[in-house]
Parts: structure tokens; sequence; C-alpha cells
DNA sequence: CGAAATTCGTCAGCATACTGACGATCAACG
DNA sequence: CGTTGATCGTCAGTATGCTGACGAATTTCG
């Protein structure tokens, strides 16, 4: 009895959901190198990113863009703001909303720092072989869509 | 230009970074509905499996071998302590280490959490074939292992 | 043996990421 | 037209996860 639980704990290499969340720490730890210069996170470049597809979005479907809680969404914008990366302003029409743009600066930033993501993407897959990579990114966007829905933070599949 | 990184930001869905971040994110909200009758965190049933199959080990080895900060895992034993699920004692030979352990109750509801902690892995990769999710989990290995020591995280691998 | 380097645990500070709750606002329905 | 329900943004609280810095203890090496 004893045993089987140890056996079962010995492979947390093997366990999927420990992988996981060890491979997303190593993207971090990659981004945060290659980013180093614009001091920026993975999430708040996201954000921009949706917000330059999508300008003067909402923070609840910038929100649902990104697959992040609305609160965290907020926190985030308000990093980017005392920054000046964004700005936000009420929506005159619907007083509730606070509608998100990236300023000029942010614009420039996000411009210049394309070359950087690119690389943190590439370097997480490097390792794989380009006919396993493609069917790893492929596995992975099929687990993200079949279990969204989780909770909450919900992301909009388009 | 302008169309160009437009067409990049799109594209985040096809993200490898983005992809594992959402990803790691769903395991998580899988695990806390799992698990809900423990209320316990990955990280927490982590260290709770390495600390059965090595009792005593001290803070930064057990940091090691869960990829996790020291400062982190401090943090995550003070909370296990406090709810009476490990122990630390200060190593009388070497007195920078504390070792941390188990207790009876600890390994009690370790024992009784397996089946949900066994779930929850499965659930994450469930909507995987057999072949795709055995090709899958060995290339999120093949990542880890090869992207290990990022910074000042690093797993010990075995 | 004694100074220098290393290691361990902790503290402060910051950035995700969640839940539950709240007031403000808007939409839907009778 | 007014009440009910839903939605938006925010607040408070909690849990990872990191960096930089520090004191205490140990190891290394001249």
């Amino acid at each position: 009895m004893q045993a089987m639980t140890k056996d079962r704990a010995i492979g947390l290499f093997t366990r999927p959901g420990f992988l996981v969340r060890r491979l997303h720490q190593i993207y971090v730890a990659i981004y945060l190198k290659e980013c180093e210069a614009f001091g920026t996170t993975p999430v708040q470049s996201s954000v921009m990113q949706v917000l330059i597809a999508q300008p003067g979005l909402d923070q609840a479907a910038l929100a649902a863009e990104i697959g992040v809680d609305r609160t965290t969404t907020s926190n985030v914008l308000s990093r980017l703001e005392k920054r000046g990366l964004i700005c936000r302003e009420a929506d005159p029409k619907d007083r509730r909303l606070r509608r998100a743009f990236l300023t000029p600066a942010g614009e420039q930033m996000l411009g210049d720092m394309q070359d950087a993501l690119d690389r943190a993407h590439a370097r997480l897959v490097a390792p794989l072989e380009p006919e396993e990579r493609e069917a790893f990114v492929r596995d992975l966007t099929t687990l993200v869509e079949s279990n969204n829905g989780q909770g909450r933070t919900v992301l909009r599949i388009l």
C-alpha cells in the first residue's frame, strides 16, 4: 500500500499536468530573457497583440480573447497604462465598459519586439524535430480547445 | 508594416508559448475540481509526493526535485505545515538545513487523494487518441529536459 | 588555522491567476 | 415604466513563481 503510493510518487516526471506546469515555467524564463530589453511579461505582450488587432476592446472581451480572468486583465492593463503603452477610456454609450487602446508608444514597442517574441516561441519547441513540432502544437491546440470552459476563465475560440 | 504586425497578432492561438500557458491554466482548473475535497493545489501535492518517496529532504533539494524556487517551496511548506500535513525540523549536523517530513495525517491524505490525482492528469490528455497521447507526453518530456536550466529554478533530472 | 566563497532559509517586492463580493449600469420583461 | 436579471469593472483575499538581498552556517583553500 505504502509501496504503491511511493511508486506513483516517483513517476512525477511522467505526469502530464506536472510536465505542463514545468514547461510553462520554462517558457516564461525563455520569454523574459528574449524580451529583457522591453521589460514585459508574456501576458502583457499577449494583451498588446490583441489590442493592435482589435483596438478599443473592452476588458471583459479582452479577457476572453487571451483566456484570463477579468481581474487579472484589469491589473495587467493598469501596469501597461502606468508605462504609457496603453490607455483606457469609458464608452459613452455603455458606461459599464472601459475600452483599451495601444498608445503610439505601445504600437512602436510591439513592432520592435516581434523578433524577440518569435524567438521565444521558437526556442520553446526548438528541441523537437520539425514533424514532431508540428504534431505537438496541433495536440496542444486540440487539448486547449477540448478542455476550454473549465471554470470562470473561458478562452474565446474562433 | 502595420498589417504584418496585425497578422502575427491574430495567430496567438498557434503560438506554442501561449498554448502552453493556457494548457497549464486549464490543468490547474481540472486539478482544483478533482481535488476539491482535499483543498490542495498542484504544487502542494507534488511536494507531498516527493516527501513520501524521500522523507527528510531539505528545502533546497525539495525545490530542485519539483523545479520550483526555494522561496516558493518555503511558502508552500509553511501552508502545508499550518494544516498539519508536514513538519520541519532543523538538521543537527548542518544547521543551515531544515528537513521536511509528512505527518501521519499527511500520509493518510496523500493516499486518499491518489485516485483524484490520477483522474486530473488523465482528464488533461483525455481528448487525444492513445498513440497521440503517448507521443505528446514524450514530447513534453523532451522539451522539459532539453530546456531545463533556464534561470535560478532548475529541475533535478534523474 | 583563517579568510573567502558557497550554500541554506528567509524577507521584501512584484506579476500572474483565481474566487467571492460589491456597486454601477444596462437589458428584458411584465 | 418599473422591477428583475445580467453584465462590467473593481476590491479583498489567497496561492504560485520570480528576483535581489540578507544573516547564519558550512566548505574550500591558501
